[in-house]
RNA sequence: GCAGCUGUAGCUUAGCUGGUUAAAGCGCCGGAUUGUGGUUCCGGAGAUCGUAGGUUCGAGUCCUACCAGCUGUACCA
């Protein structure tokens, strides 16, 4: 005691990870099983596999910096092996697909895992998170890519986001190259790697959402000044460059065959130009015969992803329309994306092999939900909770709740300590909706009382006397034991927790 | 990483130009109510004022450093 609190352990959570509590959890098993019946719907089969990787394996295809240790979570196993949490779910694929070479093709598989990123966390981004991935590893058909956008337009609707409510926007990597060629802007240097202009000019297109057009020129340019005054260094390209590439963001994309017709009269002089517009043009086809339109799905050349490993379509979907309970509008970037990426297995085998998937990340798409009001969240699985009012009587409550068990009711039995009215107020705050009472009373004349916890709450504003709510318990009734599991259900229907 | 702002009970905050026992609301626990949730009333627990130094007779208040959080920005395979 004469230490006092400096010698207490304190309860601590890393940054970035979280504790799941009911709510959350039972709302994400919800959304997980929403994307897997789509998933199985087109006919992927599932995979899963370890949390950690070799870091090679993980990473050979960073190559912007030396140390692949950035943002991911490492260290050396006992052989001094480095070892790594994995931070997506595609490097895995790839290691698999590369081991296990009697895989028949195209591989059509869907992963569920938690993956791990040692960044900054904000709204909706964690350190730890769920993602669920499909993705298609061996067809080169631009029918993988039409598919793969009706799957996602088919989750976000069963996660009961609307037409209108999402978007799917798509460009092409090619476009985008032919794009910078056309514009005068090295895309690669002598070994094949990416130049600094290219890079900083694709991560300024990337920020049109968010900093606006004259952001961007600015980051084009000389650079760009925040709020706080600190200064990011620009691309430096020339005014005639910014002029182009302002032409090329300019493309409408309204009209997917018209952003064809549009990009197509900018990179029309170039073999990949070409190629990229080819490739737009035959998933448009694929999604008129799928009646999948513009309202869902746009072409949108201002789209340009993961700068390293993607190497034709490329697709991200964004919610249109999220809003907060105070009705400001809420960024919560990108929650299903991916792309193709016909190099990413080469790195194992040295033969192309041509991939296409995407993810959906379910961790901010539910705090998305939450934000919005868009979810309805739950924290109980019980559905009835059986009051434990008199000792004498506990083998009977064993018998009651086993009873509602057997007949299909989750049940919870009280166990804790406390009169009534505690034991009521625990149901009510695990929001439990149905009560019952079993006392000398019901014993003797063969009846439950059933309390609806939910009217209750709701009618208890309304009532000022205490002495009046005692007396008319207007949210109970007694039944007999015969007719219990009928009226119970009964209950529950009305809140659709049956 | 860089920049700006902020650190006072579990949470939200008050605390005057430094002045002695650090205040309130919410939440939590108990009681009024031994068989009835809400409201109300009563009582209780809970803070070495982010940490360490410094200035001062005296620091929650002023100074310095560090740490943490928030926001913006960068990076994000």
């Amino acid at each position: 005691m004469t230490q006092g609190r400096k010698y207490k352990l304190q309860p601590r959570l890393i940054k970035g990870f979280r504790d799941i509590f009911a709510e959350t959890y039972l709302a994400r098993q919800w959304m997980i099983e929403q994307v897997r019946s789509v998933y199985e719907k087109y006919g992927f089969v599932p995979l899963e596999t370890p949390a950690l990787e070799y870091v090679d394996n993980l990473g050979k295809h960073i190559q912007e910096t030396d140390s692949a240790e950035e943002g991911i979570f490492a260290f050396r196993d006992d052989d001094e092996e480095l070892i790594a949490l994995r931070y997506d779910l595609t490097a895995p694929l790839s290691r698999v697909f590369a081991q296990y070479t009697e895989l028949t093709r195209p591989f059509r598989r869907y992963q569920l895992g938690t993956v791990w990123r040692d960044e900054k966390p904000g709204l909706g981004r964690f350190r730890e998170f769920y993602q669920f991935d499909i993705d298609i590893v061996g067809s080169n058909k631009m029918s993988a890519e039409a598919e793969i956008c009706s799957v996602i337009c088919e989750c976000m609707e069963k996660l009961n986001i609307k037409r209108g409510e999402y978007l799917v926007r798509v460009s092409n990597r090619k476009i985008v190259n032919a794009m910078m060629e056309s514009c005068g802007i090295d895309h690669s240097d002598e070994k094949g790697n990416p130049t600094f202009k290219c890079l900083t000019t694709l991560r300024a297109i990337d920020k049109l959402d968010r900093l606006g057009m004259s952001g961007v020129v600015d980051l084009l340019g000389k650079g760009r000044k925040d709020e706080t005054g600190d200064f990011t260094k620009g691309a430096e390209l020339t005014s005639a460059q910014i002029d182009c590439i302002q032409k090329y963001l300019a493309v409408s994309s309204e009209n997917r065959q018209k952003a064809c017709d549009e990009l197509f009269e900018i990179v029309k002089d170039t073999e990949v130009g070409q190629e990229g517009i080819d490739e737009l043009r035959q998933i448009d086809n694929i999604l008129q015969v799928l009646k999948i339109d513009e309202e869902r799905v746009v072409f949108d050349p201002t789209i340009v992803r993961g700068l390293n490993y993607y190497t034709g379509p490329v697709f991200e979907t964004v919610l249109t329309t999220c809003k907060n309970e105070k009705g400001e509008e809420v960024g919560f970037g990108s929650v299903f994306s991916g792309g193709r990426y016909d190099g990413l297995i080469e790195r194992f085998t040295g033969q192309k092999v041509p991939a296409t998937g995407a993810s959906i990340g379910l961790d901010r798409l539910l705090e998305a939900l939450k934000v919005s009001g868009r979810i309805k969240q739950r924290k109980a699985t019980a559905q009835v909770f059986v009051t434990t009012m008199d000792k004498n009587l506990t083998a009977e409550y064993h018998k009651l709740a086993h009873s509602l068990r057997e007949a299909g009711l989750n049940t919870e039995l009280f166990m804790g300590k406390g009169k009534l009215n505690k034991q009521l107020k625990y149901a009510d705050r695990w929001d439990i909706p149905v009560a019952l009472l079993l006392g000398s009373n019901e014993l003797a004349e063969g009846t439950v009382s059933i309390k609806d916890l939910y009217h209750g709450r709701e009618i208890a504003t309304e009532i000022a006397d205490r002495e009046v709510w005692r007396k008319e318990q207007p949210a109970q009734m007694t039944v007999s034991r015969e007719n219990l599991v009928v009226e119970i259900k009964n209950i529950l229907e009305k809140y659709g927790l049956n």
